[in-house]
DNA sequence: TCCTTGATTCGACGGCTGTCGATATGGTCG
DNA sequence: CGACCATATCGACAGCCGTCGAATCAAGGA
């Protein structure tokens, strides 16, 4: 259950000064949340999809995966704070929270130029 | 064993249209290496060292894990295709590969406005 | 009320992951 | 060469994670 209301606590590129352990292990548990194909492949779904939500009966079309492990899935991704989701009537619709995927990408920001 | 040089071939934001496959379990794999508070700390801790690079023995102070298991973090890294690295006299060294960071960045850029 | 459909929760199982201490490797300096 | 320092690898172990089928809950319609 992490909030997106401390976006701006923390979110400096990570590459201009050191993470503190707190945030480092805030930061952890959303990436966790995006190390598995089937959960990144079901956030863009879910962001891409028409009008920016989605039922879980337009998400499990698309994987091999059982339906009970879409929703595990799904609620990883909630508990994370990167999506949120609500009921109506018979089916329940996901949608992205914007700011927590803003955070882990200005968190990201690599220094300028270089390739090295 | 992740190349960075395909950094195009994928890094669009991920909520315009859907991950394949393919790409998903690529990324994946970053991200997986973000995944651990240590990892993130090490990350920004080579970042943000003057030069933009650090050698294992800079890295090793600030926490509270043993030896080993820092190598073993830097080399998931090392493999996730996040940071390089070379053996200078004595010492290793390690450093951030730009390109990695920013196309993680640029797959995590949010739709424009909104607040939800 | 009962049945049906959509979704979540539960319990189990195999595989992966972070950690350690011990050991090995690579390099420098007497 | 041999002692020593800096890193990496190895082997083991506990705990976590992704997956499944079965059971459960929630809402709607006969």
């Amino acid at each position: 259950m992490l909030g997106q209301d401390d976006a701006a606590a923390c979110c400096s590129p990570m590459v201009r000064e050191p993470l503190d352990e707190e945030a480092a292990v805030d930061l952890a548990k959303m990436f966790k949340a995006l190390s598995d194909p089937v959960r990144l492949r079901l956030l863009s779904l879910i962001a891409s999809h028409k009008g920016g939500e989605a039922c879980v009966c337009d998400l499990t079309g698309p994987f091999d995966v059982s339906q009970p492990t879409i929703s595990h899935h799904l609620k990883v991704l909630r508990e994370a704070g990167l999506v949120g989701s609500e009921r109506r009537g018979t089916w329940v619709y996901y949608w992205v929270l914007p700011a927590a995927l803003a955070k882990l990408s200005a968190l990201l920001q690599a220094p300028a130029g270089e390739s090295r």
